[in-house]
DNA sequence: ATATACCCTCACATTAATGTGAAGGTCAAG
DNA sequence: CTTGACCTTCACATTAATGTGAGGGTATAT
């Protein structure tokens, strides 16, 4: 199929298409015209393709395992637990982040009410 | 006082001061060599100016308000209450988004292991 | 042959604060 | 008058995936 199709298909954008084939995680042979040809098994790599991304990962990590969990389970794949428990740690990190700013802004908001209360009087 | 004096002083880099007078928040004078001169006054505001940007508000935001704060007390500065909400708002949503995120690597990484486990016997 | 609906590549824009460096003026001490 | 430590402005780079648009080729139906 082509890449209007693979697009339609999948929701993902023409251009999203071919930036993951820049970076290595599609590879469509190229008809004589110079068109992408993809293969009916492309709709599902991009489908495993957007999975990871919504987990955070970087294409260039993708691109680190993506050709093995395409043929095998995730835990065939040594190099898939290192880089979930990576993203893990990163996640964990910026939600502690977060969370501090969010108690920070939270007092800050009970602080200014009740001054507001006590002007009010 | 000159640039790095106060760079000095605050630990913060002569680019950062000379960006924050560009987005509005810190009017040195000049003097007739150009140098710019900084009030006394000027150390306090910018770590005030940093308290605002490590709660993640962007310098437009701050630009919004800072002149009043650095007068009154921040109860007394309307603009102050919505920006601290919206960004309660946007942090809750980020970590809401993050969660997510966390509780599917952990789901993953766990049943990676479970499948190693099975695989050794 | 022309319209239309595809496809191609290349390249700039997006966000926000900061880093970095070039090219050059100012000032004080020697 | 030179050195060194300041200061100035301007401008490009940083991150990552995606949007957008120009300029142009291809294929099919009329």
């Amino acid at each position: 199929m082509k890449i209007g199709e693979l697009a339609a298909r999948t929701g993902v954008s023409l251009r999203s298409l071919r930036y993951y084939e820049e970076q290595g995680l599609l590879t469509p042979i190229r008809l004589e015209n110079g068109y992408r040809e993809y293969s009916p098994l492309a709709e599902e790599q991009v489908q495993t393709i957007q999975l990871y991304l919504q987990l955070g990962l970087t294409t260039d990590q993708i691109a680190g395992f993506l050709h093995c969990v395409l043929k095998n389970k995730e835990a065939f794949c040594k190099e898939v637990l290192p880089i979930y428990r990576e993203k893990l740690g990163e996640i964990e990190t910026q939600i502690q982040l977060l969370s501090n700013i969010k108690r920070n802004l939270e007092d800050r908001i009970q602080s200014i009410l009740e001054e507001q209360k006590e002007t009010e009087e």
